[in-house]
Order: C-alpha cells, then sequence, then structure tokens
DNA sequence: ATGCCACATTGACCCATCTCAAACTTTGTC
DNA sequence: GACAAAGTTTGAGATGGGTCAATGTGGCAT
C-alpha cells in the first residue's frame, strides 16, 4: 500500500524522458520551453502507487505537489464518523497541488495503478516565483476547477438521484475525451461514485440499472460504460 | 434594479481615492505599489448597486471581472426548472473573477446596498500578464477558494441539516473575522441560506430555532445572530 | 475447475427532509 | 398609524433516498 520514490526524472537520463513523456501535451510542463524543461525535470522524482495506496492524508504538512501521469486518483475528505465524501476525481495530465497550501485539505488515494512526477513544495514554490507564465498555467488550472467545483455544488445541494449520476456519466466521459457511443472506462467503485454524488452505493446501482433498463446506457462489464443517448441522458442530467 | 456605473476612478482625484479605501489592506489591490495603483486605478470604474440588483448573469460573456468594496453578493446557479444553488457569499475585498474565462459560470447579486471597482477583463488581464505578483496574489485567492469550495462538497454532500446550518453560522463569523460572542450580520435572507446550504426554508427556520432553543445561539433581530457557545457548536457542525 | 472474497444488485421498510398550508412578524409606504 | 408586501416561523402530512438484509457475480488464487 505504500508509495514507492522512484529514481530520479533525468531528461536526456537513461530512464525517463520528459520529451517522450504520455502526458506530454497534458501537464503544467507544456507551457516550459525545453531548456526550462530540462532544468525543471531535475527537481522531480517519479512515484508509483499500487492500487489502493494513499499518496497523502487529509491535514498532513504539504510536503510535496504532483503532475500525474498515468492512472486515475481519488480525492477524499473525511468526518471524524467516517462519512467521506470524494470532491474529485484525477486523470493523467493533472495537476495535484492547487488547493492546499501548509497542509493537505483532503487525501488522495490511487484507483488503479498510479504513476506521477512529485515535486517538493518549496522548490516548486521558488520556481513558481521565477517563472511567470507557470504561474499562469496554474491560474489558468484553478479557474477551471473553480467552476467545476461550483457545478459540482449545484449537482450536490439541488440534483436528484437520477440527474446526478447522469450527469456523472456525462462530464466524466467528456473529462477523458470519449466521443458519445465510446466505451468509457469506469476506474472507480460504486462506493466512490456514491461518495461523489453525495448518494448510497444502493442508490447509484438502482439508478444505474434504470438508466440501462431505459436504454440511455450500457454497462461494460462494471468497470465501463457506453452512452446510448446522448441527447436523452442530458435531459436527465438536467444541465 | 440597474447597476449604476459611476465616475471614474481616480488616484489622486477628487473624487474616491485608492489610499482611503475601505478594503486597502484586503482587496486584490494590496499586493500594488503606490505607483502601480495609481495606474492600476485609472482602469477602474465604480459600480453602485441597489439591494437586489444583478450583476452579471451565469451564461452571459464575460467582459469584467470586480473587486467587492462596500457590502454582500450572493453568487448563484440556477436550473432550467428554477431551481436555484448559490455557490458563495462575497464580502468586502472579495475579488470576483477566479471562476470564470470567457463567460459568467454564475450569476452575481447584491444583498443590499454595495459598491465595486470594475476592471475591464481584457485589461485586466494584461495587466496580470505584466504583473507577476498581481497573478501570484490571485492564484493565492484561488487555493483558499478551492480550498472553501471542496469543504461545502463534503457539507452538501455529506453533513444533516443541522450540521450543515451550524457550519454555516461558524464559517461565516469568521469569513467576517467576529470573535465568538460577538454579534454577527446575516445580510441574506433564510431562502438564501436554504439555497446555499442545500435545504428549503422551513428547514432553516426549524433548525435555527432548535440552535436557539438549545442556547448555542442567540438570534438578534432576522438579520443577525450570536454565537452563545462555539465549542458546542463546533462540535454540531461535525468540523 | 473450484472456492473465496470483494463488490454489486435488488428488495422491503423507514426516516430526515421536503411539501403544502396557515399564522405571525417586520419593514416600508401612504 | 394602518395597510400591504415580503419574509419568517410553525405544524401536519408525504416522499426520495437511506438503512438493513439477502442474493448475485466476476476475478483471482490455489
Amino acid at each position: 500500500m505504500a508509495a514507492v520514490v522512484d529514481d530520479r526524472a533525468v531528461c536526456c537520463g537513461h530512464h525517463r524522458v520528459c520529451e517522450s513523456c504520455e502526458v506530454r501535451d497534458l501537464a503544467v510542463c507544456r507551457v516550459l520551453s525545453p531548456e526550462e524543461l530540462r532544468r525543471f525535470a531535475a527537481l522531480a522524482r517519479h512515484v508509483t502507487l499500487e492500487s489502493g495506496a494513499t499518496l497523502f492524508h487529509e491535514g498532513d504538512p504539504a510536503t510535496h505537489v504532483y503532475s500525474l501521469t498515468r492512472g486515475y486518483l481519488r480525492l477524499c475528505k473525511l468526518l471524524a464518523d467516517g462519512r467521506r465524501q470524494i470532491t474529485g476525481f484525477l486523470v493523467p495530465g493533472d495537476f495535484i497541488g492547487l488547493a492546499f497550501a501548509d497542509t493537505y485539505v483532503y487525501s488522495a488515494e490511487a484507483l488503479g495503478p498510479t504513476r506521477l512526477c512529485a515535486f517538493a513544495r518549496t522548490a516548486f514554490q521558488d520556481w513558481l516565483a521565477r517563472t511567470p507564465h507557470l504561474e499562469h498555467e496554474l491560474l489558468g488550472r484553478a479557474r477551471g476547477e473553480l467552476a467545476a467545483a461550483q457545478e459540482q455544488m449545484l449537482l450536490l445541494g439541488r440534483k436528484s438521484a437520477r440527474e446526478r449520476v447522469a450527469s456523472f456519466l456525462l462530464a466524466f466521459a467528456r473529462r477523458l475525451g470519449r466521443e458519445p457511443g465510446e466505451t468509457v472506462p469506469l476506474p472507480m467503485t460504486r462506493t466512490d461514485i456514491a461518495d461523489y454524488l453525495g448518494l448510497t452505493i444502493e442508490t447509484v446501482s438502482r439508478t444505474l440499472s434504470g438508466l440501462r433498463r431505459e436504454g440511455l446506457i450500457e454497462l461494460v462489464g462494471k468497470n465501463g460504460y457506453r452512452i446510448r443517448h446522448a441527447a436523452a441522458l442530458e435531459a436527465v442530467a438536467a444541465l
């Protein structure tokens, strides 16, 4: 369950090279020049997480920020009695560190085998101070995350279970860049979906079954789905 | 109900001077040097809103960003059938424009007589590109808003009505810098509180009455309250 | 192949909150 | 200072989604 800190990420090194990175055009580093990228990579450590492993815990001192290169993460907040709210799922290319300053405001857990680049927070902030276009990129991402957070508040505060599930299926497919009709992977469990949508696992299951029975979606195993009728699903989602 | 665009904000002018601004140490402009402030102020227009007036509508092209200098705003998102979610209340010193790019992602409405400084979004972004420490300030604010949004997701997704109301009373008092025991103004209606907490007006009213009956809070008219027993209220809030 | 285990589905019942309704209070207006 | 309008409180009954419980199922280790 532990995080494995890998070797240093070296550009032009023998092991892993930023130029051939899987998320080269998605991650924050996309705004760096080749020369900047080389120096930036010297700060990075590769981290590997096995399925279910915790990257960091809510409340712990925030020592690092991360860039997700492969796999999926869930961000969780807990109440004292164990109730859990998942505030977001991260996909490759996402940056982890926009929302917290001194301490992590959520826990981050791997939904499957996962790889990240880790940066010491202090070193990263020094870099930020000297690299305005990187800061600009982060502000743009923060903008997007804030807008998404507002949308999620609308969902959690005012939508019915059916609307929540439909909204989630549409948003997650779009997030992964899947066209309507393509199969969308569902790397999280029903429990994760429930804790993200403010529902119970039973309600999520019943609602998915209902949407399937009506022919709006198709369930591909337990870990995938296909949107059969996007327009109808959007109508259900009350967008 | 319309917004009144006032005269140009001139530093060293006859009308309103940034140096004597009520939110001099709270607003984003606090990071500007006196010389920068003078040039920055030349971009600003003062805007006055009467109670209930709409500053801008969700979905409209985002032409301006704002700094709130006096009064309170609510940020609203609407569903097609009229259901409303308030995603936040703004207090003096807050910046409006972190979450949106080309179009406003929520409507902004005045809770009472309100004053703002308005900046054309394009001009503001030009300034941002040339003023890294201003961008840094905005990123810091975005960080705080993101953390607050995550907290609100936990509230909306997992807390009971009682926990939501208690959390709100504590958070709003802290937001205004009020010590426990001081009277906190409540510039929004019960309907606003309900739409912020994902509840109905009746449930908010009943819950407030309950907390008052138990001696945890005191209601000061309809537009104010006092926290009588902060520790107990925190226990109720399930923080 | 088999059995196990975690996860998912389905059903029956219950309750926190919503809905509907009526009375009350405050604020502003003439 | 009386009325109207808007907002708030309180009560009684309805319900969407939660809780509890039982059954189904796919993946993996042996």
